[in-house]
DNA sequence: CTGGCATATTTGAAGCTTAAAATGATCGCA
DNA sequence: TGCGATCATTTTAAGCTTCAAATATGCCAG
């Protein structure tokens, strides 16, 4: 209906992609030169401080990260060798249930501070307005991007 | 100096990393589903077509995708294997030309047609404004970074 | 020419990711 | 009680990605 649809969307998503992953390749970068880490290992970390003492199980994990199942047994399995989380068993014996450990937990906030400066340091030629301005619009994109999703799934699911 | 550092951009941040994720998670199970390939596959002959007649060097290839080399020689397999990409031998027998074979052109024809339409309807949402708005400031994202990476790279040469 | 350095590519090991199949455990209900 | 459906997790196979080491070729200084 509006301008996005065809070449300028194009150019637009290029733009996008083009920032996003020079943004993941450097802090994976970081990651892995300061801290002997990777991304998705801090993703999850950071997803089990969130989540507290009560931790998460393995699937509320994977639905949080947006991955599955089975990609969160690898990285628990990593992360629980470095001991950084541990795994409770509860009453359910299906389920198995990942929390920090304390160091766990105080590496995380390290990492965590490290990530914000990086980011900062990534985005310093940004103004207010520029902040402001893309925050908005890709919240709009975020939008826009779901809808698409949902009415296809819509039309699958009729 | 101005509000990039800090909470602020590292929101911005996550909000560009949901956007960007969300498209390629679409556009990879789109190429997979309708055509049995894959996002880096549909880079590659991107590169190719683009290259047009004499094709690339492995290496060329490598450094507009970003990638590594040796992640070239797997995508550079598998492509060959699909029948849509050729290997020229040149008098230097180190380097490797890729080019996309007859078939390989029209599939990528057709691919990325197909592509342009997806991302045109998943920004679809979005107005005119929006696009030439969201455009601008990821063009000065862009910058931003890349400033920052470079300033860092001569730190570490000096 | 020839030994050694530089360049282009491939290989190997490790990690990330997915989809699909396999395991193991719980729950409903006949 | 026990059967079958369902649910949580793991395993497997395949592909993508990186870094580092290995291979293969080219080129030059002596």
């Amino acid at each position: 209906m509006s301008g996005a649809g065809g070449k300028a969307a194009l150019r637009l998503w290029l733009r996008m992609l083009a920032c996003s992953t020079a943004v993941e390749r450097e802090v994976g970068r970081r990651l892995r030169e300061e801290f002997g880490s990777t991304l998705p290992r801090f993703d999850l970390l950071s997803a089990l401080d969130r989540a507290g003492e009560a931790g998460l199980s393995m699937g509320e994990a994977a639905e949080r990260l947006r991955v599955t199942n089975g990609n969160v047994t690898g990285l628990a399995r990593r992360l629980e060798g470095e001991g950084l989380i541990e795994r409770l068993a509860g009453s359910d014996r299906r389920v198995q249930r990942l929390r920090l450990t304390a160091p766990g937990r105080s590496r995380f906030a390290v990492m965590a501070a490290a990530h914000e400066g990086w980011i900062g340091e990534l985005f310093a030629g940004l103004g207010d307005g520029d902040v402001e301005e893309l925050g908005g619009r890709l919240e709009r994109a975020r939008r826009s991007i779901r809808s698409a999703l949902h009415e296809e799934t819509v039309h699958e699911g009729a």
